[in-house]
Order: structure tokens, then sequence, then C-alpha cells
DNA sequence: TTGCTCCTCACGTCACGTGAGGTGGC
DNA sequence: TTGCTCCTCACGTCACGTGAGGTGGC
């Protein structure tokens, strides 16, 4: 079950961990729609769902206009044979597109590893001459 | 052996996939310095290393300015300590930042199955149907 | 009145993209 | 002359950041 509820702007922007901006930001792009009381914006279940499936995209790399796009065929209740066709193949795009990244992202951990040792070197050469010439911290 | 030559603007973009204006927006920031030679911009082979580092930064998500704050402190040992544990921990935050999308692209791997699997059946459903009242494609 | 959360402009930033208009040697 | 690579402005784009100045209910 999930909680229905209402959210003000900040409970948003708290729980994602973004900026009441951010937020701003996507409904003046049309990709959140939240509805007012006394001009305050009010949130619902599905906007939150969806804040959550645009910032998803957005940790992979997607544009957040790529990730919106993914979000509404998603949901869409598939029209033509011929435009499934059509999502079919986009979403055998994606699925490479993200496989491709993935190891991207195992490579640039294995770099992130030796950058990390260098800088460790530099701590422990600096402490070392530091030892060295006889000046402490 | 690293060999020693110089390369052209367009011969480094070729070679890291870059623009030729992503080259010359770093020179414009002081990240990279061609020498000229007739107006043209020429590059030594230490100008193709730094630019690797810097590229190499910018995959594993940091800004320009962090990696190359990056690269100076590895190439001059003038650097402090505490400088350097400021980094250790920006690269460790990295490493979480990372682990976290390679998690993500997996959940979006499977959702990605689901959403072909429930195309696919409307294709079929809609085939069964078409066959179902005569029409053909 | 103060503090808090919310609001709407609107200019700024980062990392380039994208022409416009021109040079120099084969 | 044409084609190619290179050059310098300089405005545009994406995804917000960052004030400025103001509202509304406890």
């Amino acid at each position: 079950m999930t909680e229905l509820r209402n959210y003000s702007i900040s409970e948003l922007a708290k729980e994602f961990d973004v900026t009441t901006r951010t937020l701003r930001f996507y409904e003046e792009k049309g990709w959140l729609n939240p509805r007012r009381e006394r001009g305050r914006r009010v949130f619902s279940s599905k906007d939150r769902t969806r804040l959550r499936l645009i910032l998803r995209g957005r940790r992979i790399g997607l544009s957040l206009e790529e990730s919106v796009e993914i979000i509404d065929l998603y949901d869409s209740p598939a029209g033509t044979a011929g435009q499934a066709a059509v999502l079919l193949e986009r979403l055998a795009e994606r699925r490479q597109a993200l496989r491709a990244q993935r190891a991207d992202i195992d490579a640039m951990l294995n770099s992130l590893a030796t950058v990390e040792q260098r800088v460790r070197a530099v701590v422990n050469d600096d402490t070392a001459s530091r030892a060295g010439d006889g000046r402490s911290r």
C-alpha cells in the first residue's frame, strides 16, 4: 500500500534532497503539475512518484527531457502495434546505452581508486618531508 | 616510453572525442596552455597528459575546477597534507555517488525489462484483435 | 512585531554548442 | 578558385543557484 497524501514543496525537497528551486523549475517546464491552495503548491502522491522517476533518470545521466520522455512512455497505454514496435526499438536502444554506462562506471571506479592512491602518496610524501626537516603539526 | 611530439587542436579533439571548442574553452580558463605557431595552437605531450587527466576527472563526476585542483596537487608537492585530506574526502563522496549510480542503472534495467514485456503483450493483444476483425498489415 | 514558509521575478553560473565572418597554405 | 583547417568574437543552452522583495498564518 502506497500512502496517499499531499506534500508541500519543502517536504518533497527534503525527502529527495533537492532544493525548492529545482521543484519550481520542473513545474515551470511542465514536468510536474502540483495544484494550488491559497497560492501554495500542493503535490500529490502521483507527483511524488513522478519526481522520483525524473530524479532516477537524472542520476543515471539522462537529460531531464529524456527522463520525462521515458516516463511518459512508461505509463502511456501504448496505442497501436506500430507505435509499440517503435517503442520496443527505443527501449532496446536504452538498454544498450545503460549497459555501456554501467561499464563506464566500473571503469570510473577503477580510475577513482588510482587517483585516491596518488593523492594518498602525496600526503605521505608531505608527512615524511615534514618529519625530515623537523617541523611538526 | 611516451612519444614526445606536438599535436594540433583537431588531433587532440579526435583522440579524446571532444570538440575543438572544448579545448579552446579549457585554454580560456587557463587549464591548458598550448603555444602558438603562426596563430595556430600547438599542444605538447605534457598538454596532452594534462588533458587526459582533466577528462578523467570529468568522467568520474568532478567539476573541471576540482579536477585541475587535484592535478596541480599531484605534480606540485607543495600542497599541504590538510588540502590533500579535503580532496580525499571529496573522492570518497564521489565513490559513494558512483556506486549509487550503478545501483540506479541496475534498477533501470529491471524496469526496462518489465516495460518491455508489457509492451510486447500489448503488441500480441493488438495483433490478435486485428486477426480477429480480419484486418491485416 | 518576529519568525517561518511560501511566492514571483530575474540575473548569474557552469561547461560548453553553435553559428558568423575571416585567415593561410596546398 | 575551391577545399580544408584553423582563428576570434559572441550569443545560446541546460539545469538549476541565488538574491530581491513581498505574502500569510501561528
